[in-house]
DNA sequence: TTGTATGCGTTATCAG
DNA sequence: CTGATAACGCATACAA
């Protein structure tokens, strides 16, 4: 077996005590001495055992990212949660967690009763089951929420700020000359879905630009709800010039529809979406979209958590980070001949 | 604080060692009192600290899930190892690993060496890394790799079939009447793209397809390097009438290529991937590719690394799993003028 | 500056 | 079938 902090103070005649001290650098050891440990856990090749830290210190050490499904924007969520894998002596558990299956939420409670987890990172639409909340009330379980459909003084959450987004995309359409733009619009219990929309509203009305219910058609977000949906928008006796996919996912759809449909894409119709996925760029002509700063959000999510937990309060609890436009080339002035 | 075993004999009015053997569902206990326990268990709403277990056991009861980075192949296999994070006690440690990366040393070595993992999955390239291979030597950590670049009787691995699936693509493009099909290769620290690029020159030699050097473009596997590879193939004097990209990543750069210098996919040139990633259906007109079993690969190699760690002998320490063909449109006869 | 003793919550041993 | 008691490896009051 290895050596553990006993093998290395009897090698370096001293209690374990001062080992202990060593190695969580606290003071109070002299130079010499300091040494001595030093060498004894160089030759014993000794290093300290997790699994007795966290069972005295009462902390696993671990911290869990509940994530839906294992979408495209997950996927995003996931690679920045792995670029912060590497700090600190926290380990981050990536648990999927499908509200429905029966076995995810027998997984989710035992990590939070066993104590496997110290704490939670929500996103969603995770935060809208009833059993997840329940379970986060009874244990008393620290979390911190990623845009969560509820903002509530008494729950830290990260945002990206998805009404101004909206807002500037639909703004940008406008001013380059759109005024029937197609707005694919999310399921409702995705607070996301709702602040959209309601941007892309403001942004009609700002500019007077006619609203026209047809044009707001409700989908999945994903690529095929985006699919369906841009077939419906270009049956209209009055097709938009636009089409402003919820999410990038919805977007792709529709992309698809129309190039499926041999409407050329932007000279006729144009499209762009929200989010910024990584195959946004990867696609013919590069979809014209709204960017999170997904990096952050998830960071801040983290180091938010993380203050939580060790008590130090966070700067802040409540923050909601600003959004972008990111122009490609599936975006530009609708046809002359319709103004 | 919450209620321990200890608690829990005392309100049932036995020893630890029976709450213990209840929980564990080990033999030699009275329905009698294993009933008291359980209700003791109730009302205390009690659950063991899996920390302490794991101390005692010495087992982390975690695995760690390697991988280079959070590109798309990536995505893929994460969506997997994520459905299968439900099972078992064990938990899955994802963990992207750099090997340029000092930080991610630590963290990977911190990780083994402090006991915080009992094994490790190693997904490509992350095996061709010599600091890697010395750790794994050196703790004697027991891992399993996915798709190894040298597969040996000692290291126990699951792999897709490579050379047969690019053997297959190769195959089904000369059928329809392809005979200058270039291939995009990719690194040669890649044992799946050696493996590709000899499954496409055997198919080529069966058929007696002669075989043009100009027509092996190495790149690199991802959307830019595609895109290179495919402008240059184009430009040669004899311009292929198929592209099969060693990568989807790579054949979704050459699709955009073509595109975008308004060549015709599929009625003038034929694009073809590898590996099915979400998105080869997501693009117009649909990539063609080839399948790996992705899910079953990732859920035989974790298996296989609990049976290992479990002392349960697996069934094989040596699986290589067939691949499939995934025809979309991005796939046709050549066109006719040109035989 | 250093060391001793106790506890963390389990599982495991071995005797009853 | 049951139970005292000893690990497991570290941290931490508290004493020296």
């Amino acid at each position: 077996m290895s050596a553990t902090i006993k093998d290395v103070a009897e090698l370096a005649q001293c209690s374990i005590k001062t080992v202990s001290r060593v190695i969580n650098a606290e003071p109070h050891v002299t130079e010499a001495t300091r040494n001595r440990v030093l060498a004894a856990i160089q030759t014993l090749d000794y290093a300290p055992n997790f699994s007795a830290r966290r069972l005295v210190q009462r902390r696993a050490y671990m911290i869990c990212v509940l994530l839906h499904e294992a979408g495209f924007y997950q996927s995003t969520i996931l690679s920045k949660v792995l670029d912060i894998g590497y700090q600190q002596d926290y380990d981050i558990l990536i648990q999927s967690y499908y509200p429905s299956h029966t076995k995810s939420k027998e997984k989710l409670e035992a990590l939070v009763r066993e104590r496997r987890v110290d704490g939670l990172v929500i996103t969603p639409p995770c935060d809208v089951d009833p059993f997840l909340s329940d379970l986060l009330a009874q244990s008393g379980v620290p979390y911190v929420q990623i845009t969560p459909l509820n903002r509530t003084p008494e729950v830290p959450y990260v945002a990206g700020d998805d009404y101004q987004g909206a807002y500037l995309m639909t703004e940008r359409l406008i001013l380059m000359g759109h005024w029937r733009i197609a707005f694919l619009s999310g399921p409702r219990n995705h607070r996301a879905s709702i602040d959209r929309l309601y941007g892309y509203k403001a942004a009609l009305e700002v500019y007077r630009v006619p609203a026209r219910d047809d044009l707001v058609l409700e989908s999945l977000y994903n690529f095929d709800g985006g699919h369906n949906a841009a077939r419906i928008a270009m049956g209209l006796a009055e097709p938009p010039t636009a089409i402003f996919g919820g999410s990038d996912e919805a977007a792709l759809g529709a992309l698809f529809a129309l190039q499926e449909m041999g409407v050329k894409v932007p000279e006729e119709v144009s499209v762009c979406g929200f989010d910024d996925l990584p195959q946004a760029q990867q696609v013919w002509p590069g979809l014209s979209t709204v960017a999170h700063p997904v990096d952050e959000i998830v960071e801040r999510a983290i180091r938010m958590l993380i203050s939580i937990l060790t008590k130090r309060e966070p700067e802040s609890r409540q923050v909601v980070l600003p959004s972008r436009l990111v122009m490609r080339g599936s975006t530009a002035a609708p046809p002359p001949d319709l103004n």
